[in-house]
DNA sequence: TTGATTGCAAACGGTTTGCATGGGA
DNA sequence: TCCCATGCAAACCGTTTGCAATCAA
């Protein structure tokens, strides 16, 4: 598994990883604690924000952040995002629907090292809901 | 003025407003009530996050969500940005230099609306700097 | 054995809220 | 005049920190 760098593994940090590389979804560090504390109880939030800051610098985590708070992205290949605007949901969307961006200078010479996009609709979901109602 | 509209106005908002409207940066809440309280003492922080809230639903104000809290842009025309890594410092890009998404369709009828560009790299600034030590 | 990790509880900082006062339309 | 906006201070909530006990290596 991943996280074997020589670091040290602890069961929280195993029962928090194995949550993690099991959600395409993208849990606020809470529901991480919630999530993690169902199957492995007496995992502190202390020792959640820690992994998690842990997992970020192994590289292995990122964070989007969201008009409501902080939420972790587990998706390790290089992805954006879909935001519906109804239910707040986000969802990854494949790095290859994306086509390059074009741009290769800005006009003030910033370097440009990479990219990130985030597409706002309504998903599908909440488009079958609302055309019902 | 764009607040004209038949809202209330007040000398706290025109304050606001008007360092809202002075600046290109994008300032936290705390960078405007530490702002207007040079020319305008006695605006408490109640009352600027009154005003961006006021402001928001208005559409005269968005929020950036970063890693160090939230961040106002008061620029009205569409435009992506571009966050330098070293200075942390947030450049509007104008939206006609990054060419339009390719993206019609994703592949799960989700539907487009709009869509946000974050582009991440070194600003003119600190490549200077960089490229003198 | 030993230093890193843990749980707990307190501290922290940005934001929100409740309420009495004040001021714009 | 009549609400709406204001200032103040307390409440709130997600996150961080300090510390003693525990545990992986």
């Amino acid at each position: 598994m991943a996280a074997e760098r020589g670091l040290k593994m602890t069961p929280q940090r195993r029962a928090i990883i194995r949550f993690l590389e099991s959600t395409n979804a993208h849990p606020t560090p809470d529901e991480v604690f919630a999530a993690v504390n169902v199957d492995f109880p007496m995992t502190s939030r202390a020792t959640v924000y820690n992994t998690i800051a842990w997992l970020k610098e192994a590289g292995m985590l990122r964070e989007l952040f969201t008009p409501d708070g902080v939420r972790l992205d587990p998706n390790f290949g290089e992805h954006h995002h879909f935001v519906c605007r109804v239910c707040n949901r986000i969802e990854d969307v494949g790095f290859d629907l994306v086509p390059n961006l074009g741009i290769c200078a800005l006009p003030n010479q910033n370097s440009i090292e990479e990219f990130e996009i985030t597409i706002r609709g309504v998903c599908a979901n909440c488009r079958a809901q609302l055309s019902i109602t």
